[in-house]
DNA sequence: ATCGTTTCCGGTAACGTTACCGGCATTCTC
DNA sequence: GAGAATGCCGGTAACGTTACCGGAAACGAT
């Protein structure tokens, strides 16, 4: 029970050749049923299990999909979740490498991944990326590639997304609803697409209620809670501060949160606050928060299934960008007309 | 620039037989320097990768390592990011699996890993496993396996994880000490040994302090919030209700201390709350929860680095266990006496 | 009986790589 | 200067699998 059986072993147990132990294994038609169950019989008692690197070797694919994040938060764990589970089920082994918002992993990652010849890649960008290239490369050997939710214009290829614009104009719609004026975004790094298609949508709905940009709402910082944490004590400190706050993460919500607390505001009558992601942390805290929910779980089954059918149909699919609805949860945190009033809308 | 260069194609242009060129590119003895450096540079130009499969093939190893994990929430997460990063530096790449708690998925994972032909294990077993014969199997065919975390007596193996019984231990004394008498235990499934090994701690503390062991205030419930806040209002609904409860996880622990806010309770007055982990959440809910850190990360590193020892020294190394010390965190939920007297001990 | 069909099977090459052996020059040793 | 040692290289087999081709046997039809 040393070595793992192979397809030789079988072949000379039964006296047969081995082409015919393969084809038999594999249930082709021109062999007799006989043989062919003789064949499984004797394959299952020696436990024979196919070697897939002489497989991937010969018809090279290896149904192996290289999965590369920027992390494993919870937002992400449960795309990857997603992924795993529809990969899973369509005969795929998922290999999941963490770039940890460095370019320079990233790009380790991606040759790893193509040296043990993944027949493709589910990707979600590292917020460090600027330069593509190494994405393009991948592109250029027709290798199938798909993108989700950190997509980027700089990177054609199948998508699926948030409509992170909507997200963002609801939200602050939201906001707007409930009476507030002066709503500070806490936006995330720069050249990160997703930030700023949340905030195009935060400054449409300003626009669609006829109030000014004012840049010094507009605080960019990294997702990471510490950071808000800071970012919001300095907008409590304005002269004219805001009375409420939309942050595109609710690990920077829940900085925001601490700040307004420590500051000794209250929510909502003070100010109001409404996060993103919707993840569990926001409805365990005091007060509960607003939130965008992303479905992650989803959008991760969804990018999966793109990817095989981009694996199937070789035609050009670069085009395609599956864009899911956001949806927003209202909690105490933002809820400012019931609470005055007591009434339910 | 379609297909991938191989040292065929090396060989070919540069009029050389193909063995050389392998010796070349790895470097070997017997080959001149002259030849060598005309070989680094075209395979430098044609962006030769060495294909892992054939390698694999030949030399019966993948440079790969199959990680199976119940799940990735917080803690898991950081292991593996742990793993991730000592595997990487090692030139490993990794392949996670999630079995999701699920024992017919861990099945298919580990078989799915083994076909891949990666080089070892490295496994947090789920919640549901009780058989281990898939584990097993693995062992026989020597191949390496380290398990972490979620170490079991029906496995043998070189083992990373949390002294769980100190751990345990460490967090009920504290009650003690705090003045909490009637201390209740949210403990995991029956079947899990890090969930009954923090139990025997518990029971040690109580032991120490001459209190006898109260099996109404000992509850099994999954690692889950809604079940921790259901079986929380029972407990708070008792005659002689429990002073103070520990979980052996956070999110039960916020389970808990939803049931105990509703009950209009006081933390840490009128009831004290430790709980496992120290994820994130514990500090910014209100109160903010004491809680068990295990420091997850280092775990996983510690897991990757055994594992690699285990690949390299081919000696047993069944008996190796390493045990990482808890750390208790004491914030608002349970710090009965600093809050009463206003004093710092 | 002959010829075509079908059914089943075996041999060989190939995927990309390395291990091993053998062989030719060249250099060294005394 | 003969033999031994060294430096360098090429050929071949092998890892486990499948694709392709060819062929033997059995069967059917005329």
């Amino acid at each position: 029970m040393e070595k793992p059986a192979t397809i030789k072993d079988i072949a000379r147990k039964l006296n047969i050749s081995i082409s015919t132990v393969s084809r038999a294994i594999r249930n082709a038609s021109d062999v007799n049923s006989d043989t062919k169950k003789a064949v499984m019989a004797l394959s299952e008692e020696l436990n024979y299990q196919p070697n897939r690197l002489a497989l991937g070797l010969k018809q090279k694919q290896t149904h192996t999909i290289g999965v590369i994040v920027p992390n494993l938060d919870y937002v992400l764990s449960m795309m990857v979740k997603g992924i795993d589970e529809v990969a899973l089920e369509a005969g795929y082994t998922v290999m999941v490498c963490q770039s940890n918002e460095s370019f320079g992993r990233e790009l380790v990652n991606t040759r790893r991944l193509l040296e043990s010849l993944v027949d493709g890649f589910i990707i979600s960008v590292s917020s460090e990326t600027k330069s593509f290239e190494h994405f393009k490369k991948i592109q250029e050997r027709n290798i199938p590639m798909v993108v989700f939710d950190r997509v980027t214009p700089d990177l054609i290829a199948p998508s699926v997304r948030l409509d992170n614009e909507n997200a963002g104009f609801i939200a602050t719609e939201h906001l707007l609803e409930q009476g507030y004026k002066r709503i500070a975004i806490l936006a995330g790094p720069k050249n990160l697409g997703i930030s700023n298609s949340r905030m195009d949508g935060y400054l449409n709905a300003l626009k669609k209620y006829n109030i000014k940009r004012d840049n010094d709402l507009i605080i960019h910082c990294d997702f990471n809670q510490d950071y808000a944490f800071f970012a919001t004590q300095e907008l409590l400190a304005m002269k004219k501060r805001p009375d409420a706050i939309f942050t595109i993460s609710d690990r920077m919500a829940i900085g925001a949160m601490l700040a307004i607390k420590q500051k000794g505001l209250r929510m909502p009558e003070d100010i109001g606050l409404v996060g993103f992601n919707n993840e569990p942390v926001v409805s365990v805290v005091t007060p509960q928060i607003s939130s965008v929910d992303m479905s992650s779980f989803e959008l991760g089954k969804a990018a999966a299934k793109l990817f095989i059918e981009t694996m199937h149909h070789n035609e050009d699919m670069n085009n395609v960008e599956q864009i899911l609805k956001p949806k927003l949860f209202i909690r105490e945190s933002s809820q400012k007309i019931i609470s005055q009033t007591g009434l339910k809308k």
